[in-house]
DNA sequence: TATAAAACCAATATAGAATTGGTTTGTCAA
DNA sequence: TTGACAAACCAATTCTATATTGGTTTTATA
């Protein structure tokens, strides 16, 4: 424990944290943003890896840089965790928040289709709107109108939004899966609320009437929203 | 759609079809839903792996089963593709998309925030907000822009929109690195018009006017919009 | 006792082989 | 020529084994 001695050793960790801050401002291509292995590292400044990892835990806690096993040390603040996984999103969701996210998304989504759909995508959308009307089961007929939807979406001609609808899409699948479910409902009425709201909203796709694309789109998801409640 | 027997001369398709369908009912675990693959079952079938192929296709038609290179042949209608890759997302995703997928979902995210928001998440938000503007690098900048539009999506109380924006966020991340990126950018000075349509975007939502929120966060989603296409 | 070095661990990345549905080519027979 | 079949080829995907990496524990040593 002599002071006055070793400068390197003693210093304790704010020589190597200081050593570090150098090496990240000159060393450590911003745009790549990774550093060497802690192992290279160590060798390269002249420290035993336990110093180093002291230095590099401050500079973790201070933001400048972030760790994970396996993958490395970079510059910077560590990135949003990206859960893309489908079950752990459902398991913190309640049906009333896929309406909400619908009614934000699928709104803007038809107005988008309303611009940009192609002729040949209209009639996919028209296709599955008639074969929904023709099917025996209720599961049937939420895989037409699944299909219709996406098919809405594909008209934007935007992949990023037809991803985004898709990860919704299966959310709600697992949300509704995992709550109470009526078994017994009986087959889908030829006069079902959806049918007509399907038409508007196709219509006004087709007449490029961005406006009405996106209300028909909302109203429909209204009408959807007040039977899950009402039957709920 | 025509279940109808063929009557024409051939039956060799057909008695493949129904050997298939036999297999399909008897020889394959409805759990796993998996069939061997093509070159094994044309053997256990005894038949050329052309003609099995034209059996596999009429019943893929049908929605029996379902196909997919290097995956193998499954029983049932064709999954809805659940993009959580966010790399082959991003692979046909434009910058342009990206700023309308934003344009889409972030305004009506504003709208919400300022209806659920609580005090502490608008706290959250003015931290991100000030931290934006003491950064020194454009790393920094956009990891607090990050942080605060991600906030503004807490605000929401939706999980879900929440996980869409996590989403539409890494898929940013990617295709804004694949494609060129301005190597000498200055650091951001401090008149950075986002920093104001930051701000006026937090007081909305602090006020509780949900009309103005989504109102400044489409404006300076369309101000984002015009400073990437000036720069390209 | 303190510290450095090594060993160990689990998560991740990486590279290459193997598998699979889809397609083309060559061969042979009717 | 036409049709069927086998083999080869292709690209997407999976599988497998190995190598890296941050994190942790053990061991040696001064």
């Amino acid at each position: 424990m002599d002071a006055t001695n070793v400068t390197d050793g003693h210093n304790d960790v704010e020589a190597v944290v200081a050593q570090l801050r150098a090496f990240l401002a000159t060393r450590v291509d911003p745009e790549i943003g990774r550093l060497p292995a802690e192992r290279d590292l160590s060798e390269t400044l002249g420290v035993s890896r336990a110093e180093l990892r002291k230095a590099l835990a401050i500079l973790e806690a201070e933001g400048q840089i972030w760790r994970h096993v396996g993958k490395g040390t970079f510059l910077g603040g560590r990135p949003i965790d990206t859960v893309a996984d489908i079950a752990a999103l459902a398991k913190r969701t309640s049906p009333a928040d896929v309406m909400q996210a619908r009614l934000a998304l699928e709104p803007e989504i038809a107005r988008l289709a309303a611009l940009h759909a192609k002729p040949e995508q209209v009639a996919d959308m028209i296709v599955c709107m008639r074969r929904q009307r023709m099917v025996a089961t209720w599961r049937e007929y939420e895989s037409w109108d699944n299909r219709l939807h996406r098919a809405i979406a594909e008209g934007t001609q935007n992949g990023l939004l037809l991803g985004l609808l898709d990860t919704l899409n299966a959310v709600r699948r697992e949300v509704t899966w995992g709550r109470l479910r009526p078994a017994n409902r009986s087959m889908p009425s030829s006069d079902h609320h959806s049918f007509k709201e399907h038409e508007a909203i196709i219509r006004a796709i087709e007449e490029r009437d961005m406006i009405e694309a996106a209300n028909a789109m909302r109203q429909h998801l209204l009408s959807v929203q007040a039977n899950l409640l009402g039957n709920g």
